[in-house]
RNA sequence: GUGGAUGUAGUUCAGUUGGUUAGAACGUCGGAUUGUGGUUCCGAAAGUCGUGGGUUCGAAUCCCAUCUUCCACC
């Protein structure tokens, strides 16, 4: 693969983060990421756009009806298909996908041990076999830089391995030695290595080391030490119960600097991305409000509803008209019922796009409530509110 | 009218030479799902075995009658 190998180090990122306001009783903050494809206010929730698309919304709903700031993308599903020469071809993922928004891409780490048969790790990187066609590959620190220097990502990750849950200290402590010495290699090639398609592009290192906190320091140090713009907390939300996830952040984020913005990836619930963002927490990506989504699961200014269920079959009142989408008011919960049990297309679009429209306004009310500092109040009676099945 | 076939869960079907409480899949009803394989997993409810008689210690299974549906022939 060839690279344009100019020197970089001179190059500041433009990207800039920049705290706004501190709550006084908790860790909570506000913030502005600076990205050359736009700002991004934080606490934020980042839809998931695996392949580039989150799945059944268009461009312009996301953007317009939905207000996202910024979109996941993930090198393993874009590296498969449509494979990096198409990218290239394209001119990167912004414009292949026509979104001009920030995206942050997933470096392919998890999905390597959540999706690809076969795969062995070793200091060189994770072979794995696709999930597609059984094909061999290897993600190394370097090549998922490289590959990510062609979708063009504004974020980008670093390779990682995501432990599972249970896992026991040995292993853990294991794979962080793996981890850390793939976190050197991958910053090596970022600073020698320049954008292609014009923008600025951040790497964020990850902090493993399962639920034991001695090894979640020592990680966090080594993740601090990297001096990178940003720092992310993976490994968590696997399985481990929810006070343990918090207690972790809490670990953590005492050693992440202060003045940068902090990733927990893949979480979570909205009761969740309320705990992490009183720890200190900026940035969020969860595939729960698609996902599940699809599958019938509704998060409403009530609470979570299952729509599949009997009890919506003749409520024909808007899904919820506490969400500032068009769907959510426009649309019944007995339509949307109709839809999901009948395996409409429809009614997979109309979930996906309310339940990502509820998480983006639950993140832009914490935003407001840390600014106006009364965060601590707000969240406890949101969580009492959002944890209630109806 | 005659001959043949058929009838078991909402649906499509298993059910051995007669032998514990008649099974499965799909559907239905619940639950789960956290850096997405347009999913996946878990649980529950659901049947007077067409009906009525008979044989037998014991019948979805064997016998008789009757009804349903389908096919062929007259």
């Amino acid at each position: 693969m060839q690279m344009n190998y100019i020197c970089a180090a001179n190059i500041r990122p433009t990207i800039m983060f920049e705290i706004k306001s501190r709550d006084k009783e908790t860790n909570a903050r506000t913030g502005l990421l600076k990205t050359p494809h736009g700002d991004i206010p934080t606490p934020v929730f980042m839809p998931v756009g695996t392949g580039g698309t989150v799945k059944g919304i268009l461009q312009s709903e996301l953007a317009d009806d939905i207000d996202a700031k910024i979109i996941l993308g993930n090198t393993y599903h874009l590296y498969l298909r449509p494979g990096t020469h198409i990218l290239k071809e394209a001119g990167g993922l912004h414009r292949f996908m026509s979104w001009e928004r920030p995206i942050l891409t997933d470096s392919g780490g998890y999905q390597v041990f959540s999706l690809a048969g076969n795969r062995k790790l070793n200091d060189e990187g994770a072979v794995f076999k696709s999930h597609i066609d059984g094909s061999k590959h290897i993600f190394t620190p370097e090549n998922t830089i490289d590959i990510q220097r062609i979708i063009g990502s504004d974020i980008m990750m670093v390779l990682d391995e995501c432990t599972p849950f249970p896992c026991d200290h040995r292993y853990a402590k294991k794979s962080i030695a793996l981890t850390h010495h793939w976190l050197d290699r991958a910053v090596e090639r970022y600073k020698t290595t320049a954008p292609l398609w014009g923008n600025e592009q951040l790497l964020f290192p990850i902090v493993q080391g399962g639920v034991f906190d001695d090894l979640r320091r020592i990680s966090a140090e080594k993740i601090a030490e990297a001096g990178m713009e940003g720092n992310a907390i993976g490994g968590l939300s696997v399985g481990e119960p929810a006070e343990e996830m918090y207690r972790i952040v809490e670990i953590v984020n005492e050693i992440l600097p202060e003045n940068k913005p902090r990733y927990l990836m893949g979480v979570g619930t909205p009761s969740n991305i309320l705990e992490a963002i009183e720890r200190g927490i900026d940035m969020f990506d969860c595939v729960m409000p698609t996902r599940n989504g699809r599958n019938g699961m509704l998060f409403t200014s009530g609470g979570i509803i299952n729509i599949k269920n009997r009890q919506w079959m003749n409520d024909f009142s808007p899904i919820d008209p506490e969400t500032p989408s068009a769907v959510s008011i426009r649309y019944s919960k007995a339509y949307l019922r109709h839809l999901v049990i009948s395996g409409e297309i429809l009614g997979a679009q109309i979930s996906s796009i309310h339940n990502l429209a509820f998480y983006i306004k639950l993140v832009g009310d914490a935003r407001k409530k840390i600014e106006e500092g009364n965060y601590k109040t707000w969240k406890e009676s949101m969580v009492k509110k959002l944890s209630e099945k109806r």
